[in-house]
DNA sequence: GCATCTCTCGTACGCTGTACTGAAACTAGT
DNA sequence: ACTAGTTTCAGTACAGCGTACGAGAGATGC
């Protein structure tokens, strides 16, 4: 490939053998033989001790050596019920993922669409690591799916063409995990205060005295002298409305294009 | 603290210190003193390694080592130049968005937010790296603050309130990041195609064929089928029309509460 | 008892970011 | 020209990471 063109890391782009093996723990859960050493450990355990790490410290403090620790078990002991740390993440994402409390098949559009996004966006807070996992996209686990399967259900009998169906539910899962990132982002900023003593918002202020040119950005200035950036009452639910309220737009356009 | 709190990662939020370090190189570059040893490269030359990297490698490629590689220089007299590699990637972001060719201070609203999202759009093809970047969000650099100001600007003299002007810019965000996301993706896995002999897809459509299960997701399988999933048309000008659609109904709603 | 199978886990390798240290190279002051 | 001061360069080292390997432990089937 020309080195002019942007590749994506080769290393989101499981090789052949991989990307089975990948997935066949989630597809296909493996049957205890009834031979051999008796397990000490449940997957479930392994799992649940890894979503119980990144839940309170964050997916870079995720690391096979403090899940094992957490279990009190030798870190190799681990591959025994994982192939590795990816296999490990895609099984905590669908884990999480079948936490949601998706929106029954039979209701109206708009309103499975919205309890759509607020299970996700209530996902999202309880456990923000799944921010973190820079995976080009999330792994084809059952859960997941489910959730997908969900959002696509609640446009696909509303006239709209299928393309826009996938369009409209992507852009709703794009809208609800950019605002539960800076939530998240916010809410760590408030704890890194309460932590420190308030050196983190010293800092910060100074940083906004001394560097921040206002002339340079006027328009942030005056949003900011207005109270636009005090986003203490998040906006989930006003944008959403505006955005259910541009699929209503989009389904009224299809109708009348039929 | 509490384990039943989801923290994320402190790593992710500067102790006081830090943040004014970590911030320091990009609003107050320093000028050579004249004095000591002459250095071989310069500030640029480091992040231009390190943007060159991303580009062809992903961000996963991107240490310290390998930039110092690629210059001929060892790996720790990139510390001369850079604290370390958060100041590293954040230089990288600020020159990247640099390169972002935003629309005139005068342009109506609708040109200039859709040629704001299409600089992005076009950016985050160049360089889909800043894609992987895990952070909470984007460091406040010079040229990521001239985008946000130059987003907002758009938008301030609509009549919409403030707070508003914010929402609506941040979902403009989060729709050309999710869209871009995944557009890199299919590039990615294209790529690998091409690269493996076609032995992912063939891995690929054996999952499919061997664990996909049509009875549990009959909503994909029918979009499947009409072809709703086919993107190589990138639905981008098209969703992009819709959502400046929602913009100007909030726009007229705004001033018919006035 | 013995073969067979599975789980457990210490050791080790290569990779990462970067602290420390001292050598090298350059300028300024005398 | 020489010294003192300042800055850059880079080797070594350390802690942490994912995980390959292989030896041992414990269970079952014969």
């Amino acid at each position: 490939m020309s080195s002019t063109t942007p590749q994506p890391p080769a290393d989101d782009v499981p090789r052949p053998p991989e990307v089975v093996r990948r997935l066949a723990l989630l597809w296909d859960p493996p049957r205890p033989s009834g031979r051999g050493r008796r397990a000490r450990l449940t997957l479930e355990d392994v799992v649940g001790a890894g979503t119980a790490i990144a839940d309170t410290d964050g997916l870079d403090a995720l690391s096979m050596r403090k899940v094992a620790a957490r279990l009190g078990v030798g870190a190799m002991s681990l591959y025994t019920y994982v192939p590795g740390r990816t296999e490990l993440l895609d099984l905590m994402i669908d884990r999480a993922f079948a936490e949601l409390e998706l929106p029954p098949a039979d209701a109206p559009w708009r309103d499975g669409l919205a309890a759509y996004a607020r299970a996700h966006w209530e996902l999202f807070q309880r456990h923000p690591w799944i921010l973190q996992t820079n995976m080009w996209r999330l792994p084809l686990t059952p859960a997941v799916l489910d959730a997908q399967e969900c959002g696509l259900r609640t446009l696909v009998d509303t006239g709209l063409p299928e393309r826009q169906v996938v369009e409209i539910v992507g852009l709703v899962d794009a809208f609800v995990r950019g605002l539960a990132r800076s939530t998240v982002a916010e809410a760590a900023e408030k704890d890194a205060s309460g932590q420190s003593n308030d050196e983190y918002w010293t800092s910060m202020s100074s940083f906004w005295a001394d560097w921040f040119d206002p002339g340079r950005y006027p328009t942030m200035l005056r949003i900011w002298e207005a109270g636009g950036f005090d986003a203490e009452a998040t906006p989930f639910d006003a944008s959403m409305e505006r955005l259910l309220d541009s699929v209503q737009m989009a389904i009224d356009r299809a109708r009348d294009a039929r």
